[in-house]
Parts: C-alpha cells; structure tokens; sequence
DNA sequence: TATATTATTTAAGCATACTTAAATTTAATT
DNA sequence: AATTAAATTTAAGTATGCTTAAATAATATA
C-alpha cells in the first residue's frame, strides 16, 4: 500500500502551520495542483484515520498521530536535502524537489544512518530546522523577512524559502547564501523594492524577493 | 502518476529473462506476493501500453521500448545498491531490500550523480552487472554454480544470488564473499551437500545454498 | 487418448486518488 | 441586511491495481 498522496498532505500542513498557522484546503490544492475536491476527499480520508480533526466548512488540525507522523516526513525530507547537498554535492536549488522524490521512499533505518553519517545536522540547506529521531525540533535564532529591516540595517541569513527552485537559484547567483550578510542600503516606498549590499555588490532586489528571506538582525 | 508496480513487473521480467529466460506470469506473482489474476492484469496493461509483447497463454517477452525501461531500473536498482554498501557501509545482506524501496524514486540525474561519485562501478555488491547510462551491460565472467563442481576443484565467488536476505546473511557469516575462494572438499550423493573450505575452515553447505553461489573455476 | 492437475484468464468487486459539474456554505461587498 | 463572490463539499465518473471465485486453456499422468 502506497501512502505517498497522504505523507504529501500531512507535511505540507504540518509546514504551514509553522510558518503560517491553519491551513486551509484550496492552499493545498494549489500546493499538489490538484482540485479543491480532491482535497476535500482526502480530508475525510485522514480524519477517519485519526491523522488530523477535521470539521467540514470549520478547520484542519493535524492529531497528534498525524503530528508525529508529518514530523517524520519533514525529517525525512530535510536528512535527504542536506545528504544531495552535502554528499552527493547538489546544488541549493535543486535538492528539494530531488529530496520530495525521495522522502517518501528509503526505511526509517537508512534516514538514521544517513543523519549518523551526516552528523546529526540540526538544519537543512535552507535553514529549516530537521527534527530529531525522538521528534525534538531544534530552534531557530530569532529573525524577520529581510523585506522587514529600515535603511542602513544589516542582517545575518537565517533561513530562506524553498518553494520555488527559480528564486532559489536567483538568490545564489546574486551571492546569497545561508550565514552571509546583507545590509539594506534604500528601500523605496511605492514599490517596497530594496537595494542591498552583499559582499560589496550594491543588488537590487523586488518585495517579493526580500519577503522569502529571512534574518538575524545584526546590532552595533 | 505513479509508476512503482509497473516499474516492479518490468525488471523482475528483464531480470528473469537474462537468468532463467522466458518468464511465466505465475513466477511473477510469487514473487510480488500477488494473485496470478493481477498478474494477468497487468500483462495486458503493459502490453497495451507497448512495453511487452504478450498473447495470452503464450509468452511475455519485452519490446524494445520496455527492454530499456527495465534496463534503466535494473541500472538505478543496483547503483544505489551499490551507494547503499559503499558509502551508507550497508551490509550486503541489507541492501537488497533497500534498493527495492528506493529504485522507484530519484531523478535519472541523481542516479547519474551517486554513479559518478561511486567511481562508474561495473557490478553491484552480489556480482550483477549494472548497465550503463547508454544501456551497455558489463559482462561477467564465465561461471558455474558452486554446486557443479566436482569434489577437489576451486572457484572463485562471482556472484550470489540476492533474492533472500536470509541466504545472503548466512553465506556471509560463514565468510563467503565476492572475490573469496571456496574449495569443494567433499560431494555427497544423496543430498547434493557439499563439504566446502572458506578462508581454511571446513563447512557443510546444503544443495541450495550451492546452487545460488556462482563462482569461476579455478584451474591449476 | 482420456482424465486429472495446474496455470492462466475472465468476471465482479473494492479502495485509492483523482477529475468535472453542481450544490452548499461562508465570507465579502454594497 | 441582502446580495454577490469565493471557498468548500457533494455527486458522479474514471483509471489503477489489487482481491476472490469461476471459467477456460495447457500440461502432466494414468
């Protein structure tokens, strides 16, 4: 038996919730690109088997099997991320459509022995936290979208969202990578644009750009 | 669209065919753990589908396009197999079953990658060829069953059979391995066992461990 | 060769995971 | 508050890949 659709459905509400709170079922649709009727059949589906609470019209809350179940997918997600990236020395930008192909496959045991091998890393290429074989979630250092910081801050990177392989790609080549700088040097009211400094290359870079990175701000 | 079932009944038929020839479809479903009925099934499905060449009751043989389909997972099968023994420091016994779950997964381009990284093997843990990306298969050597030679001759292990985990564990404790010598001590008629020496120590093997144990003989 | 046995196929049915179209509920707007 | 719009669910239908039971074909045996 296959459970690929539903290890699909439980980690992407296990994700929005931490970045975004409830999820709600046409989110998920255009997640999997597939129809808001298919969601809502599936909703039933993982609510009759205990993986989420689920009230119709009302809200979707993973239980706390399903909780520990998405956990799990994610971890597995993110040990293969930062195993194409480290080992097998896959690009940033594209381990993780590489890493959703994998997660789904692979035992719990070869996971453990790919973390073992890996050192037991604590975040994924993009910053995200991998949770740990007793389902412990390591913490992020406090930080806010690069789109948040004044004129004349600088700030640490943190994490990035990894979504989109373009953007991944895009914000590479312009030298961004997680733990570098980026001092904001202008951001212009009537299209919330930003112009940044990284590694002395003065970039200009769009809202939507600086909101899917995130930063430590760095005080002196 | 998922493609694991078809992707199993294909290599299982390229796998037979290069060892045993032409399968029949109740070999099929023993080995999937399912009815011959959905083993008729599916032959037609593949068949209308162009990867074999099937009329019921007579034969199964691959097209064309399903020869390379089966070959190419037949290749991924045995490169992680591979990865999986030399880089994760799997036991040989394990891997099989590993490779099984992750053959099915993976990007053409990762495969590509780990072959690389792996130095372009020629031939997975157990012996078996690993084809090439252009489809060339390496060959083996010419060998016989262990169980074949005659009481004083010497062979070399080039290949076991991977079939059952069990059998490939208990080969391993007694210290067969590829590469590893075994002389045939002592043959007995009524039960086919062999006495055999492994690295100087004498054992008793039964017919059907010697009959999945392919070695070259040795002439002196 | 006739018969029994085994292998294979067909038939009917089921769960999964999707689709489009229609109905319903909720949220937003006037 | 009434209306409109958007989100969600239901309904009906499809392909996949299995199941068991029955029918048929091929093979083995007497």
């Amino acid at each position: 038996m296959q459970n690929i659709s539903k290890e699909d459905y439980l980690g992407i509400i296990y994700k929005h919730k931490d970045e975004n709170g409830e999820i709600k079922p046409n989110v998920i649709a255009d997640k999997l690109h597939i129809s808001n009727a298919a969601v809502s059949d599936m909703l039933k589906k993982l609510s009759r088997d205990g993986h989420i609470i689920y009230e119709k019209y009302k809200g979707i809350r993973l239980s706390e099997a399903g909780d520990e179940y998405a956990r799990n997918m994610v971890r597995r997600h993110r040990i293969w991320e930062v195993f194409l990236n480290q080992i097998v020395g896959m690009p940033w930008d594209k381990v993780h459509e590489e890493a959703n192909r994998l997660e789904h496959s692979g035992s719990d045991e070869l996971i453990n022995r790919l973390e073992e091998m890996l050192e037991f890393p604590e975040y994924d290429p993009h910053g995200d936290p991998i949770p740990s074989k007793e389902g412990k979630v390591p913490k992020l250092r406090k930080h806010v979208q690069l789109a948040d910081l004044k004129s004349g801050q600088t700030g640490t990177v943190i994490r990035v969202n990894d979504f989109d392989e373009q953007f991944l790609s895009y914000i590479s080549r312009i030298g961004i990578k997680l733990g570098g700088l980026i001092l904001v040097k202008e951001k212009r009211k009537f299209d919330k644009s930003l112009q940044i400094i990284v590694k002395g290359k003065q970039i200009n870079i769009s809202s939507k750009v600086a909101e899917n990175i995130f930063v430590e701000l760095k005080r002196n």
